[in-house]
DNA sequence: ACGTTACACTTTATCGATTAACTTAGCAAG
DNA sequence: CTTGCTAAGTTAATCGATAAAGTGTAACGT
């Protein structure tokens, strides 16, 4: 019966009130260049016609505004959402991102380099957020060349972003344990290992061979390299940040002859897993093995996991202020730390 | 010198090669229309412009398809992503969409419905995935009309949905409690209190005025109640569905002379509250006190409280796909669900 | 009285791509 | 030799909205 089947548009809304188009969008986006009269007739036929809002589409076509900020994660599958430390991220993201009128869209990248590339492309954002690795790719800065505004969590001469010192971080660590007399310990990194190797002893110098220069990670074990000197590093990797998969890499790590004293994970995630590993080996933590992770999320506090405090919600937040506001004015942000000390790590046991 | 001030479009590239515009488009989706000689061509010449695929707003525009799903957050501010299940909902759901080559956009229902209702006009989205009580909202209404899908996890006589039997779930948990003699319970419900009221008698009668009807908390709550005819049931409210809030109710539900033998959280997250409730209190679930919940998070496993299954997981993956494909076959769905008996419930202790 | 502004709209020109409806040319079948 | 059909393109018409520039009053200052 009265089934339209043209959609109700601000033609339709022109023509029925005997205006222009251009009017229309007004009332809509900018109220002070009509009367108010007017503007409070197009808003009642509007709403008798069922109009409700300018297309998204045209709106966004025309003006190039999406109102959409992109969330790249990164590490592929479906790990992404098991991770808190991104959950936390998401949500101050999500936070600032709103106040803006603005929503979130979640971007996995797929394996392929290529493949990501396609669906970055095909996204419809003003702005995208990126982890470290990741801003480095030509996917992105063809992106940037769009007129997409990038926000990274990773320092850089250039380019916004919210950081930690994770260099600190590490150092932090690494004076804690060094204090502790730990001499033997493994780092477990999430990266999946290149070239085969299980697992390798780690110097500052032939790193990028193994880990990416200026990642979160390869900062956080130089930093804690620099603070124990004395000590035998070696890294091993999980392949996904998960705690399934730090538990894996950790029980590796402990099922050998001279087992480590301290096991350094590069985030809590991970270090819920050590945890785990010990727990099945009957080791308690922070007396027969020392574990430490980054972040501080809520299961660590509740495990008591020693760690690095940082304020990731509020890191969400600035992060989305600088991807939504252009003239926000602090564009690279580097957010304060804290070694937060709880049970799990404690004096290296003596053979 | 070489800055191009007009953007690379696939108008630029049909000028370069002495093609139709209609050609090049169909070089990116319709790659059967075109000779694949033409069709590589076109593609190298769009690699040495630096044109990368189809602009998402132009598309959009034009072929109404966005490859963008909708997630309404229900339950407003940042709490949102403080509840696992939400996350294992959207991490399904994300995987699924995936496959579809699209991404999940999450949209954050303000306090007030009017602004709810822009954000969602706003939104350019294929398909929107809301929770029970929403999508009775003339928001959403307005966007089935524009020919958005509306998929729900509540169940209703027509439109789509992935959903439980949650009045089964209730049966479920109240024949237990009441095996194990409980006959004073209270029930932690998410929702804010109507009316004021701290909490109530439950009766199945005149229900309406406090919970929504059709919602899945009334319905668990109806199945507890007809498993245990003979017990009182006292309903709580939260506020929101996170832990914190779950142990302010719990707390005060186990302050009274006469406390309650059962606390039956009606989600996993309120009952993770109430265990920190009853430890605070010196309470030994399982012994002093039982305590059970609803969608067994992982969290719930790890503390051993008695729950009800449900695969979360696999619940956002078909919602994804009968939101992104219209001909999928099961449109309504309901998956099925078993009692998990753990520690944290046993006989009701003897006064 | 004359130029200047402000206000409240209208006109026109796109934004970038897709769809539907047409051309051709080439080839097979009858 | 004609008809019919397919492959490979082309043309024209939008999709819905916004930006930029223009029009015509009315009020204002001097």
């Amino acid at each position: 019966m009265g089934e339209k089947l043209t959609a109700v548009t601000m033609k339709t809304l022109a023509n029925k009130l005997g205006v222009s188009i251009t009017t229309v969008s007004n009332a809509y986006s900018k109220p002070d260049r009509l009367s108010t009269d007017l503007r409070d007739q197009i808003l009642a036929t509007a709403k008798e016609l069922g109009y409700c809002g300018p297309s998204a589409a045209g709106r966004a076509l025309r003006s190039g505004k999406t109102d959409v900020c992109g969330f790249l994660f990164h590490g592929g599958v479906s790990h992404a959402f098991s991770d808190p430390y991104s959950i936390m991220l998401l949500a101050g993201l999500s936070e600032a991102v709103e106040e803006y009128g603005a929503s979130v869209l979640l971007l996995r990248a797929p394996a392929a380099e290529e493949a990501t590339n396609q669906m970055l492309q095909r996204a419809a954002i003003d702005a995208l957020v990126v982890g470290s690795a990741e801003r480095q790719e030509s996917g992105i800065e063809q992106l940037r060349q769009r007129g997409v505004r990038i926000v990274s969590t990773a320092p850089s001469a250039d380019g916004d972003w919210v950081t930690i010192n994770d260099a600190k971080a590490g150092r932090l660590i690494g004076k804690h344990l060094a204090r502790l007399g730990h001499r033997q310990v493994v780092v477990i990194a999430s990266g999946a290992s290149k070239g085969g190797m299980e697992s390798f002893d780690y110097s500052p110098d032939g790193m990028d061979d193994r880990l990416f220069a200026g990642t979160y990670e390869s900062e956080r074990i130089r930093g804690l390299w620099e603070k124990m000197p004395d000590a035998r590093i070696t890294v091993a990797f999980a392949g996904h940040c998960i705690r399934e998969s730090g538990r894996r890499a950790a029980g590796q790590a402990l099922d050998v002859q001279d087992r480590p004293t301290a096991i350094v994970a590069l985030s809590d995630t991970l270090a819920l897993g050590a945890w785990d590993a010990a727990q099945e080996r009957g080791l308690t933590p922070g007396r027969d093995l020392s574990i430490s992770g980054f972040d501080d999320i809520p299961d660590a506090r509740f495990l008591g996991i020693t760690t690095i405090h940082q304020p990731v919600t509020e890191k969400g937040r600035l992060i989305g202020r600088l991807a939504m506001d252009p003239d926000y004015p602090d564009r690279q942000i580097t957010l304060p730390i804290e070694l937060i000390v709880r049970a799990s790590t404690g004096p290296a046991p003596k053979n």
